[in-house]
DNA sequence: GGCAATTTGGTTGCGCGCAATTCAATTGCG
DNA sequence: CGCAATTGAATTGCGCGCAACCAAATTGCC
């Protein structure tokens, strides 16, 4: 059995003080996390041809950028753990797609490189955004501003997390 | 180790024609995804009292509004399928704040029904809400706002993937 | 009635996402 | 120098999220 592609609105039929106020939050974040899930439906088609999974193609993204990376640096630009990343990059090893190699000036830390293989998986990966935008149906404008307003909403919300709520 | 809280800046030096598309990819996705995850981040912190995930209780809010359900119609409320729900509300009967049972007019069907205990929660969440809106620092509109545009999103790739891409 | 197609939930398998723990290397402080 | 504190990765455990598959009940078509 599979989602169902249209949920239910998310609208009902009791406008109740503290039904509200239940309600308007389930359309906050659910709606948020309902888009997110979304888009990895449509990442998930897109990067099958790649053999990438999102975080993976994330990772990728990452490295294509900036080259070599170590573990560190990698979590930081995507806002990931070891926890998440080490079997991730296994993976990833394990494809072929990227060698990971203890720093010799600091033995604690792992620099990950593109392999030839998984730079050259960059050109095919050009395509990619052009067809997650055409899904969106939203022009660039709204998606630029979409995103900046996110990038504001995650920064407030890790600014509460740390200072514990 | 833990993720870090303010990730490095998304932006890179080279604006390049096709350096520019993957970055703006990623931050189109990237940040709803990471949206997602911050908001989960708060709930996991603002839940831990009433010893609810997210999505338990996500599924909780349903139940609380519509009384009780079968799955399949949980389903498509939350945008989920038996494969996340049945374990999930598994956890949930355990925790003795639902009760599962066959239907009498259609034994496919299973209707799922807060208990008493799961009826009791609902006054202890009625202040999760509040505690989530302080957490992002938007106003009232610009929440709505912002969740009006996701619910088109969702359902633009939602309509994208069934279409195949 | 009889049989195929559909519907509903459950199970399995896999990949995150994250807390918690462990371990080695490095840093810093006396 | 010597030792505690810190840092960087890996590992473990658990809960989703989803595809793929299965079984049972129901519906529909003849």
């Amino acid at each position: 059995m599979t989602a169902t592609p249209s949920p239910l609105p998310a609208t009902a039929p009791l406008p109740g003080a503290a039904d509200d106020w239940l309600r308007l939050d389930q359309q906050i974040c659910f709606n948020l996390n309902a888009a997110s899930r979304a888009f990895n439906g449509v990442y998930r088609v897109v990067l099958k041809d790649l053999g990438l999974t999102y975080p993976q193609y994330l990772v990728m993204l990452v490295l294509w950028e900036h080259g070599t990376l170590p573990v560190k640096r990698l979590g930081e630009h995507l806002r990931l753990d070891s926890g998440t990343l080490s079997p991730l990059l296994k993976r990833l090893e394990t494809a072929g797609l990227v060698r990971r190699e203890r720093s010799a000036r600091d033995e604690r830390s792992v620099e990950v490189r593109p392999t030839e293989e998984g730079a050259a998986l960059r050109r095919r990966a050009l395509e990619v955004p052009r067809r997650i935008m055409a899904a969106t149906g939203f022009d660039l404008d709204e998606i630029r501003d979409l995103s900046t307003r996110l990038h504001r909403l995650t920064a407030a919300l890790d600014t509460a997390v740390a200072d514990g709520a």
